[in-house]
RNA sequence: GUGACUGUAGCUCAGCUGGUAGAGCCCUGGACUGUGACUCCGGUGGUCGCGGGUUCGAACCCCGUCAGUCACCCCA
């Protein structure tokens, strides 16, 4: 039989490696708390509908990399491919949007069936901030001011830059779609497959292909910004004015345009070039029309999510790894002594809840347990044999070069080692 | 979905134009030792991704398939 192994594109992370994630988790918890946001947690299994609606029939997303199937009632699901959907699902369901504003983030696995490469899984860790019922520039520069936040807990603010843009509202960006549109035709046999694709469904996506010759046909191209409204232009550049306050540096990239159909004035993204071709670390942007397509009433929006796979991976090769957690004490338990070991390691683990205690368990000479308690990096053992321990005593090792180790009672073995371990 | 490259012990890799596999690390037994690491001696561990084909003979050549990596596409 075929050896069992995981689904393409779907990675375990081991413990080599889980130190790292949960830093990054817990640097993301500390920002999101410090802005006053709060969690929200919703099933990774939708109706379909909730993300053909919510990130557009023509997106690439729903027409070809949703893991979509019918459950035993005939209804349609979809594991979810982006967090945003479900999450305003979740809180307009709930009553959590009309009329109020609301703070929330979530985290947790996305799913779409694309080709695996560095950066890019089928199975893949979001974290997520959506802001609800707040209108102004000012909550879109809180969003980016939280992401650089993050930045500067992970200490890799240096290797990400920001890119913003405007493409303004959906009625404005159906008219420059139009424009747009007209304008390829005119080029049609220049266009490549991809452009020609999308010359109708999505001509927007033809502006960030990364073909030179697309890029040489689109500089002639009528430019989005002069199709934007004045209302617009003037929240943009509000923003623009905030971020400059805020220390943040940016760019203005025309050519910036998201992927999921929801977004509408201005939009983000963080970008490093030290991920291969996988730059974007984080995006987000408005979607101030999205509740209500979704069936809620009408409430103004603004979000951002990044990739946790991209984060580590920056983190990685930025060497920023935290180091591994060490035990602080590991039993090296001689023969036909277990019971007392574990009696042992119970009042140790009492007396220090928070220090790693490991007592060894099953057969072994001392001296392969005592290589073991070095392996782990534990910073002392505790070693307890038959005769010390009929007389009541065990030996405390320091597990460095210079050995030290002092006899105590079994008593007050918790107590010195809490002394030590100071 | 397309393309390129890769697939030999738990890990990192050798294996010359085809003659049925090796090293280092890890693990383990022993010697030495400050009950570990260092040094020395020994040991476990592989139907060479899988399935076909060519051949007297395939890890090596051919076809297929699966998986991995990177890139395109797209996105976090």
């Amino acid at each position: 039989m075929a050896k069992l192994q995981a689904i393409r594109g779907m990675n375990d992370i081991l413990p080599a490696q889980t130190p790292l994630w949960q830093a990054v988790e817990q640097a993301f918890h500390r920002v999101v708390r410090r802005f006053g946001y709060q969690e929200i947690r919703f099933p990774v299994l939708e109706q379909t509908q909730l993300f053909k609606r919510a990130v557009g029939e023509v997106t690439d997303i729903v027409e070809k990399e949703m893991y979509s199937f019918d459950d035993r009632n005939g209804d349609n699901l979809s594991l979810r491919p982006e967090g945003t959907a479900g999450c305003v699902r979740a809180a307009d369901q709930h009553g959590l949007l009309y009329n109020q504003q609301q703070r929330l983030w979530y985290q947790g696995p996305m799913f779409r069936h694309e080709r695996p490469q560095k950066g890019r899984y089928r199975q893949f860790q979001q974290f997520g901030v959506e802001a609800f019922g707040m209108a102004g520039p000012d909550i879109d520069a809180e969003l980016i001011l939280l992401s650089a936040d993050l930045w500067r807990e992970l200490d890799i603010a240096s290797a990400l830059t920001l890119q913003i843009n405007n493409i303004g509202a959906s009625a404005e960006r159906r008219a420059y779609g139009e424009a747009l549109t007209a304008y390829l035709e005119q080029h049609r046999e220049q266009l490549d497959s991809d452009a020609l694709n999308r010359l109708y469904s999505n001509p927007l996506r033809i502006l960030d292909s990364k073909n030179p010759d697309m890029q040489a046909l689109l500089a002639a191209a009528p430019r989005l910004a002069d199709y934007v409204s004045a209302e617009s232009v003037g929240h943009f550049e509000a923003l623009q004015t905030l971020l400059t306050d805020g220390g943040i540096a940016f760019e203005v990239n025309p050519r910036l345009v998201r992927g999921l159909d929801y977004y509408n004035n201005c939009v983000f993204e963080w970008v490093t070039d030290s991920l291969g071709a996988q730059g974007t670390v984080c995006g987000g942007g408005r979607y101030d029309g999205l509740v209500e397509q979704l069936g809620g009433k009408p409430t103004v929006a603004a979000g951002f999510a990044m990739g946790a796979e991209r984060l580590v991976l920056m983190l990685e090769t930025l060497g920023k790894e935290p180091p591994m957690p060490k035990p602080a004490a590991y039993i090296v338990v001689g023969n036909g002594v277990s019971r007392e070991a574990q009696a042992l390691a119970m009042a140790l683990r009492a007396a220090l809840p928070s220090q790693g205690i490991l007592c060894h368990c099953g057969g072994g000479k001392p001296a392969s347990q005592l290589k073991r308690a070095f392996a782990l990096g534990a910073r002392y053992a505790l070693v307890l044999e038959a005769d010390s321990c009929n007389a009541g005593e065990l030996k405390i090792r320091q597990l460095d070069d210079d050995g030290n180790e002092l006899r105590v009672s079994l008593a007050e073995a918790p107590a010195r080692l809490a002394a030590l371990l100071d």
